[in-house]
Parts: structure tokens; sequence; C-alpha cells
RNA sequence: GGUCCGGUAGCUCAGUUGGACAGAGCAACAGCCUUCUAAGCUGUGGGUCACAGGUUCGAAUCCUGUCCGGAUCACCA
């Protein structure tokens, strides 16, 4: 199947090569959707091309404008202001072009695992030691959009998450439970395990604060005090114990963990994302150590006096790292290595996407340059989705402070105010309560996802917890009402018994018209766009200009009534197809479209 | 201090590999429902694209410098 752009790069590549008898290269060829303010469908700039045509912009253009319109049928008409030729496409070409999608569900989409490339997206990468919060939302959306868009464009994708379930960290929670618990448990408390091994987490750190200031009014410094608190001192023993494999602290370590898994799974089921497969770090955190050592045997590390592992990365602009402590422990990027490694081997990937915020990148340049050194060909094929913190208008979240925004209690809030906006507007009556609390769910789930992810990957966003969560305008809920509306549309037009819709005669079109085919053929380029750019962005704001462009349509179009049956048809059929493109659209970003709302 | 990212309307954000007079939404104001869903549509006001140079037919976009904000430069993960 040809795409819109190929069509359109092969019919002018072809007039400047009879015209002039040069082959083009795609670059010079900038081809745009005509500005709405000229007539025409689609502008090709012709700037570019006056180094090979030795003629003025004007002419050019019209050279161009009139070998198309004479030898390919397609094009109609043109016309050319300044530097830019306006092309028109018959109204028969476009019809053709509806025909043609129709009857694909998947419009949109290339066929699944067509490139036979393996990619793998680690992302979401929680610690089990508090409950998920907003940081954690935009990392898990952002995953989960891009593994579909992957899969979209043909990529056999594996999403993954490795879970961060070992370290001095869980231990302050394990601490603070041993010592303050009383036994409690996410029942006794009534309470999300996730949320209570996290209130433990606060806990220590409160109880280890007193202590700190109790050591200070004794006279020790401030670093001395936290390193000598009894707290600190205790969490430590207790990470030495779990390293030691301690049977008690490994039994506590699996009940809290459990209940933290338990927590998360929720949270997860109600994001509505899932994994292929989990990695425990607790499981993986030795790997590495072998590829360190062979590495070392090899001359790219070096040992210092101390024992310790290094690489001398300066002369790629960045410092020395340590890859194995003196005692021989391995730090983080140690475990990265060895992960990288197995998994590549392990699932033949082409590419692995880690999506992790922007302030491991270093981290991951670092990781890059390491495997590069070591001689692994597809070090150049990891790739860092690093993205933007997400704000609070007073500034950053901060756990300590207590102004973290909670996963789940913004998400009982999302689909809270859906149904008080619906209830509002009385859009709920005569559902029965499981519809309404589906299409509250849909919505408000909508409303939070499509917020997250219309902001491009890179950028830090502001997120105003009154006030950010809008349900009309630029928002999931606008595009999902477009959607409904449109099926309540096609329901009536089968009660109605309205022929097949997928022939469509060739009749007079409107702008409007031209214009939702016009869009809906971008689509798929849209989609490849997004994929390159691992942006999921891309595609939300294209499913808002589709919508928007179809309720000024349906304001002013009438599809049912007073209308010829192949106008009706024609109308039908382009709001089938724009039904299809928005759904699609939106299943890439991971958000479901209501039948009615 | 070094490196990376960002700075577009009062606020939140778009702006395709440089292209036509910089666009949406929110907020404000004024209109449109006996007719396919008004979570919609239409209109008004709102800009020195941080600043200064440069490259070119053309710069919000590329280059240089300056200012502001963020991240990072751990034997933490």
């Amino acid at each position: 199947m040809l795409t819109i752009e190929s069509f359109l790069a092969n019919s002018f590549s072809n007039a400047i090569n009879i015209l002039y008898g040069t082959d083009i290269e795609g670059s010079t060829l900038q081809i745009q959707k005509t500005h709405p303010d000229f007539k025409g469908d689609f502008t090709l700039v012709v700037f570019p091309l006056l180094k090979v045509s030795k003629k003025k912009p004007e002419e050019t253009g019209a050279d161009i404008g009139n070998y198309l319109i004479s030898n390919h049928k397609e094009f109609v008409d043109f016309n050319i202001v300044k530097g830019f030729l306006n092309v028109s496409l018959s109204n028969a070409f476009w019809i053709s072009t509806l025909e043609n999608s129709t009857n694909d569900e998947q419009f949109g989409f290339a066929k699944p695992k067509s490139t036979g490339r393996h990619v793998m997206v680690e992302f979401s990468s929680p610690n089990t030691n508090k409950p998920l919060h907003l940081g954690h939302i935009r990392n898990n959306l952002l995953g989960f959009s891009v593994s579909r868009i992957l899969e979209a464009v043909g990529n056999d994708v594996r999403k993954v998450n490795l879970v961060n379930d070992r370290g001095i960290h869980i231990c302050k929670s394990m601490l603070a439970w041993q010592k303050f618990g009383n036994g409690e448990t996410p029942q006794t408390a009534n309470k999300k395990g996730d949320h209570l091994v996290g209130d433990y987490y606060v806990r220590f750190d409160k109880e280890y604060k007193i202590q700190i200031e109790n050591l200070k009014a004794q006279g020790l410094t401030e670093e001395e005090a936290k390193q000598k608190a009894p707290l600190m001192l205790e969490a430590q023993e207790m990470l030495r114990k779990w390293e030691a494999k301690d049977a008690e602290v490994i039994a506590l370590w699996e009940q809290m963990n459990g209940w933290v898994y338990e927590g998360f799974e929720k949270t997860y089921a109600n994001l509505g994302i899932s994994f292929e497969k989990v990695y425990y770090e607790s499981q993986t955190y030795l790997l590495g150590k072998v590829i360190v050592a062979w590495g070392l045997e090899q001359g790219v590390f070096f040992r210092k006096p101390d024992g310790s592992v290094w690489i001398d990365l300066t002369a790629e602009g960045l410092d020395e790292k340590v890859l194995l402590r003196a005692d021989g422990t391995s730090v983080y990027i140690t475990q990265d290595i060895g992960t990288a490694v197995q998994r590549f081997d392990e699932f033949h990937l082409n590419e692995h996407v880690y999506v992790v915020g922007n302030e491991q990148e270093y981290h991951f340049s670092v990781l890059k340059h390491i495997l590069k050194r070591l001689g692994y060909m597809w070090s150049d094929h990891l790739f860092h989705l690093s993205y933007g913190m997400v704000n609070l208008p007073e500034g950053k979240m901060k756990s300590r402070e207590g102004t973290v925004v909670d996963a789940d209690d913004l998400i009982t809030e999302m689909i809270e105010t859906a149904r008080e906006m619906a209830n509002e507007l009385g859009k709920l009556d005569g559902l029965n309560e499981l519809e309404v609390e589906q299409v509250c769910r849909v919505v408000g789930l909508g409303a939070l996802k499509y917020f997250i992810l219309k902001v491009d990957p890179k950028k830090n966003m502001t997120f105003n917890p009154r006030e950010s969560i809008d349900f009309n305008g630029n928002t999931g809920p606008f595009i999902q009402y477009t959607y409904a509306r449109i099926q309540s549309v096609l329901r009536k037009a089968t009660d109605e018994g309205v022929a097949n819709i997928s022939r469509v005669s060739v009749v007079e079109m409107t702008e409007k018209e031209r214009e939702l085919i016009k869009l809906t053929t971008l689509f798929p380029g849209i989609v490849q766009q997004a994929a390159t750019q691992y942006s999921p962005a891309l595609i939300a704001n294209f499913a808002y200009d589709l919508a928007k462009e179809y309720n000024q349509f349906y304001h002013d179009h009438s599809i049912l009534r007073d209308t010829t049956e192949e106008v009706k048809q024609l109308r039908l059929s382009i709001s089938a197809q724009v039904g299809r493109c928005i759904k699609n659209a939106m299943w890439l970003l991971g958000i479901d479209v209501p039948n009615r709302m």
C-alpha cells in the first residue's frame, strides 16, 4: 500500500526528472500540507529546486504544476504563491483513498512483526519501599505508549520492568516496621501494601532525623551524626545480613516486598499497564561481575591500589567511573552492563529502550561507552528515552515534605471528577451502574493519560492537581467525546438501514470533507514519525487536530438528514474512518474510547 | 566550574528534516441546543518566540555569545 507521502514524492520527483533531467534527493523535496489560507491540498516548496531548474521560482512551479496536471490524472489544479507550488488532487483520488481504507480496522499500523526487529522496552522500574507517584505515572504511560507505537510500526516488542527490590532504602522501611510496626499488616491496617510499607519508610526518616538532632546536641557535626545515628547503623547491619542470606531478614524482606507487589499490581491494573517480563534486582545485581573481570583482563578497565576496578572515560569527555568496589561488590552500572549483555544475547535484540528520567542521562551515557569499549557493536542501539520531571506549581515534589502526588489517589480522583462532571451534564441517564462505572473510568483515565502524553517527553512539565485536569478543550475527553459522537451516528445509520458505506460514489465535496479525508491519510506517517522520535506527543496532537476538525464538520454538515444517498454514504464513510483513526491513535496512547459518554 | 536539556500569549502546551502574516486549550468577554451527543461550535481581546549578533531567497527552528531555569558531574540506585 502506497502512503500519501511516497505517492506525492514519487509524482514530484518524476516531474522534476522529466523536466530537468535530474534525480532529486529526498531531502530537497519539501512537501507539506497546504496552509489553510491558500487553495490546494499539498504544497511543494520550490526554492530548493532552483539550482536544478535554473529558472525563477514562479516558472519552476509552473513547469512542475503543468506537467503534473497533464500527465498524472490525480492532479487537477495548481497555483503558485511566491515560491510555493500548491497542488490540488481530484475528488476521485480522495474518494478512492477513502474507499481503500474503509475496511481496514488496523489502519495506520504496519503488519505485526513485519520488520523482523526485536525491541525491548524497559520502564516503570519502581523501588519497593514506597508507592507509585505522579513521576512513575509519566514513566509508565510513556513506556507503555512507546511500546505500542514501536509495535505498530512492525517491531516485535517486549515490555519489561526491572524492580529495585534490594538495598539500603528497602532495609530502612523493614527496620522501621520491625521497630514500630507492632505486627501491622495491610489487612489489619486496611491499607494497600505499598502504602503501608511507604509509611514505614517515612517513619524511618522521621526517627532518623530525631536521632541526628540528638547527636548534634551532643556536639557531633551534621556529617558525623548522619553516620553514627543508631538507626542508620542498624539499617546497614540489616543490609549485610540480607546479603549474607540471614533467614530472618530474608523472611521479613519477602513478606514486605510481597505486600508491595500486591499494591503495585492494583496500580498497574488501574493504569492498564502490563509487562511481558519482570526482572528483580535481587536476582540480577550480581550480573556483570564476570564481564568486568574479563574487561580487566583485556585492559579495558584498570585496578586501583585499593583493589577497586575503574574505567577511564576522559577520552569520551566523561570521568573515571567505578565498576567494582574495593571489597569486590558491584555497583549499579555493573548490573546494567550484565543485564544488557544478557538481554541482547537471550532475545537477539536489535534495540533496547530504557525509559528513565533525565537525571540519569550521565549514567546511560557511561553505560553505552563502556559497552562500546568492551566491543559490543549493539551499544549504539541502546536508547535512553529520557523524560523530564513532573513538577507541581510550588516546584519539585518532595516525598519528605509530603508534597508527592500519589498515583492511586490521583487515579481515584480523576474517576470521581469524571463522574461529577458527567452527572452535572446529565450524561449518564439511562445507563446502569456498571456502565456508569466503566464510562467514568475510561474518561477519567483518558483525561489523565492524555494530559501527560501530549507533552513532549523530554520537557519538564507542570501538573496542577486542581486545575490541570480539564475535560474540555485540548483534552482526552474531548477526543473520546468525538469518538462517541461518531459511534452514535453510525448506530443511528445502521438503525435506519443505510446501505453499505464502503462504496462511495464520486460527488462534489465540501472543504471540510476533503480536509478530513486528507488528515486521515496522514495518520500512518504520523505513527512512523512517532516511532522514530519515540514521541507519543505526536500521536496525541494528531488525534486532537483530527477530532477538532471533525467537530467542526459535524457542526455544519448534516450526515443523515436532508442529504442524498451519495452524500450520506460519503459522510458516513468519512465519519467511520475518522473514528477508526481516533480509536487507533488513542490505542497507541493506551487510552480507551467509549461508545457513548 | 564542566556537560546536557529547556526559555513561545496571564496559565498549560503545539509549532514536522529552516518555509507562507507564530497556533491550540484554559482563563475573560459575546453569541449558538423543538433537528445525527452543547464534554460541542462561532466570535473578540491577548506575542519584542529570553537577549544580541551571524548564516540565507527565507530563522521560533541552524551557528556564536550573554542572561534565566532545571538536571548531572557518588565506591546511591
